[in-house]
Parts: structure tokens; C-alpha cells; sequence
DNA sequence: CGGCCATTTGACACCTGTCAATGTCTGTGG
DNA sequence: CCACAGACATTGACAGGTGTCAAATGGCCG
């Protein structure tokens, strides 16, 4: 059990949801079948509304889509504590492809132990409910992003976002995280040119904002960041209408 | 009963799933109680889950997030046969506002009369659910379509999808279709400034291939519009695992 | 040591935004 | 019926943000 209380995906929700001993033990059953995938090599998702889903546990994921000129526009990242193809088990979902961006460790969640889980512990089905819409508007906040944001900007919010995710899993602060992303990652996702995003990195890094280098990300100051970006957080807590 | 079979819904759902007199009383009866809205004010839907939805049965309406600058993203439009906030009653959904484009006609539809049909109809819930997801896809569409292409390439993707979209409930078909939208709608929507859609309009009347123009959209060159925007309407339709 | 990959930098072109002005149409009020 | 205001569409000039091309640098690993 000591295991499941330290997962990422347990860390998350509780900060939203108090979690019974009733709702560990539905995580945990949740949390059995572990798999491991390599860096790279895309786990492709079609999308059939029968199969699977993980959630990750360690590593980060990009969840993408090919257009037929060869150029790739991420649509998401995944990091510990996330889902993987939830939507895919709950609704059908579109055409994109998962590429583990490092060594990854999932465990593969069948849809029938989900809505088990979801009939036994409604509470823990609140807070699964509320991570599926908290991704959703995470995708929305992107598309305002990439329509509305110049550069700089985006890459501001990109990376206070990414940070509030994080912290969520223990995995950063304010003061800056682990970030295992290429350049190449960045552009791909905030619809930039790679060579672009170098430049947006070192204005930044000049204006004593934040650094991006050897996959970490300091933040020299938060809130100038968050000025730049106007960015607003709560789209990511969403902290209205939840279990007390 | 009458009325129902020629609902835009109906036929939305009819072009994926034979629906069964039983089924087409389940959608009569979500389609009571009828409401209209004028131009222009906001249906404000904050997102609680507790809320209802709408069947959109005449009018166009958008969904937009506004940003601190004053700026705004049209998140997605919606046309007859679409639901609206249909996923703030699936799932908590993000805040955006709503706004009728025209006058608009819609059925409100609360959450238990939806989750009473989805239990006495799985196909209609099938059916539906298809539907929410293929709205999925199509933000997802519209995020890549900002991130990585050029204006000609997007304007012609956008007009093409609605095409598409309105040849599904019978507005539209390969040699055009009625529109509402003015030039500051497809800026918003496409992540462009008002003027240059303007350009983008021009270029693509002059090159033959569709004219946008007091409120009408001509197909010229479809063929050609598909080629130049690599338009590719499987992410629509998604003939994959559906009832027969 | 020699590739390979990611990063970095500069030069240049061009797509797109901004500013400003004009044209068109519609509805309103005189 | 005409004058006018307001919304939307259209156009031109110009500036600036980003993409593209090319080359250099540096780190990692076989």
C-alpha cells in the first residue's frame, strides 16, 4: 500500500480529493499490471474505444499528430500522475500517436477494472472525472496559446504550466524542475520553429526570467514569468465545485 | 415525430447509426424543451457539471476563450445538430462562454434526462458519444491546423471541415454552403488579424478556388482546396468501430 | 578519435500584424 | 426620400515577428 500512496497519480488527485483507505486500495488495484515502454518508440494508440490506458508513473510522454507534410504538431505531454489514453477508454478519441520521450514505467489500465472502480468508489471516479477535464482544458489553454500568444509569451505559459503540473507530483516549484525535452519537443508543441524556440530561450534566459539548459528549467523570476505570460492558473486547479 | 426525424441531430446520428423507433423517442424526448437565444449576448456556461446542455436545432453559435488582453480564441463553432456543453455534463469542462452567432433555436437538455436516455438506449448513447468525440477531434484538428499551417492552407482546412460538417445535417454540400460568420469570426477562430483574412479570402477567390462573400461560401475548385489545405476528413466521419 | 545529435548563431526572406483610409451596405431618424 | 451613423469589407504601406538556410560549436558514445 505504501506503494500507491507515494504514486504520482495518488499525489495528484489527493490534493484535490481526500482519498479514503476504500479509494487507495481501488488505486491500487488500478496500479497493477505494470508495463515499461522505451524512449522513442511510439506505443501507438488507434484509439478504439475498447482498449487500454495508462497511467504513467515515471517518464514523460508526447501524444502528437502527423501531418502529411512530415511536420508534427504535439498536442500534449504527459508526465508522472497523468493518463494516457484515458479519453480513449471514456469517450472514442481522435487519431494521435504516444511517443515516450524517455524510459517510461505505466501501468496498463483495462477498461472494465476503470469502470469497476468507477461503480465501487464514485469518489475516486470524481477525481479521475476531474483529472479528464482538467487535461481537456489544458488543451484548450493551448490552442488559445498557440492562436493568441507571440512566442515568448507561449513559452512563458508553456513552462509555468508545465511547473504547476509538475509540483502537483513533487516533481518542481517554483524555483524550476527536471525537464527531459529537446528543443526540438518545444518548437513541435508551441508551433515554433526549432531554431525559433533557441532564440525565445535565450531572450528569456537574458532577461533574467528563466533558463532552459542540460533538461532543467530554472525559474529566476516566477512572477515576471507569469506577468509575461499572463498567465492565469486556474484552468489547472479548477478548485469550484470539488469533493471537500 | 415528424419533427424529430427532420431534427439535425437526427440526422447528424443517422448518417453513423440506424437509429430505431425506440431510439428516435428517446431523441424526441430530449428535444422538449425548445428555447431560443438572440445574437450576440453570451449563454454564459461557467462549466458546472450540474448543468445542462443544448441540442443547437437552428443558428450558429461559437465558443471562445477570452484572453486578459482583450483578445479572444474561438475554440470551435456550432451548428445545427451539434451539442453545446455537452461535455460540462460528461465530464467538468473548461470556461469558455458561448455565443450565439444569429439568432438561435436549441433544446436544453438536462443531465438526468441524458443519463435516462443513455440507460434505456445504449446505441443512442453510443451514437451521442460519438458525436462528443468527433467535437474532440476536431479541437484537436483545429490546434494543429493553427500550429502548422500557413493562412491559405488554414482558411481553406477551416472552410472545407464546415463544409463537411453542414453536408451532415443537409446545409451544405461540394458546391458550397450558407454562412453566417463575418471576417473578425474567422480571425478569431483561425489565429489571424481581420485584415489579413481579408487577404487570404482574396487570394483564394483570385486563384479560382472558393469565394466567401455576403454570407455565402462557394466551392470553386474543391478538389483543389483539399490538395492546397491537405485536408483529410477521415478525424470527421470515423468509420471505424460504429454500430451498423 | 570520429560520428551523431542537440544547441547556438547569423543573415536573409517573407508571412502576418498594425495602422490608416476608403468603400459598401443597412437601418434609423429627420 | 435623403442624410447619417455604424458595422463589415477592402486595400495599401510599412514594420516586425518567425521561418528557412547554413554553418559552427559542443557533448556523448561507440
Amino acid at each position: 500500500m505504501k506503494t500507491i500512496e507515494n504514486s504520482p497519480l495518488t499525489q495528484k488527485l489527493s490534493a484535490f480529493v481526500a482519498l479514503s483507505e476504500v479509494e487507495l486500495a481501488a488505486l491500487e488495484r488500478l496500479h497493477q499490471r505494470r508495463r515499461s515502454f522505451v524512449a522513442g518508440r511510439d506505443m501507438v494508440h488507434q484509439g478504439q474505444s475498447a482498449q487500454a490506458a495508462y497511467i504513467l508513473s515515471k517518464g514523460w510522454v508526447c501524444s502528437y499528430k502527423l501531418q502529411p507534410d512530415g511536420t508534427r504538431q504535439i498536442v500534449d505531454f504527459q508526465v508522472p500522475g497523468d493518463f494516457l489514453g484515458l479519453r480513449s477508454v471514456l469517450l472514442r478519441t481522435s487519431d494521435h500517436s504516444f511517443e515516450p520521450i524517455v524510459d517510461i514505467e505505466a501501468a496498463e489500465v483495462l477498461t472494465v477494472d476503470l469502470l469497476d472502480a468507477f461503480a465501487q468508489t464514485p469518489r475516486l471516479a470524481t477525481a479521475i472525472l476531474w483529472a479528464a477535464s482538467r487535461d481537456e482544458a489544458m488543451v484548450v489553454e493551448h490552442l488559445v496559446g498557440i492562436g493568441r500568444r507571440d512566442a515568448d509569451a507561449r513559452m512563458a505559459h508553456f513552462l509555468l504550466e508545465l511547473g504547476s503540473r509538475l509540483a502537483l507530483v513533487g516533481m518542481g516549484g517554483k524555483e524550476g524542475f527536471e525537464c527531459p525535452l529537446t528543443q526540438y519537443h518545444l518548437a513541435d508543441a508551441l508551433g515554433l520553429s526549432a531554431v525559433h524556440v533557441n532564440r525565445v530561450l535565450r531572450q528569456l534566459r537574458e532577461c533574467g526570467l528563466v533558463t532552459f539548459r542540460d533538461s532543467h528549467v530554472t525559474f529566476h523570476d516566477y512572477q515576471g514569468l507569469v506577468t509575461l505570460a499572463e498567465f492565469d492558473a486556474t484552468y489547472l486547479d479548477q478548485t469550484g465545485p470539488l469533493l471537500k
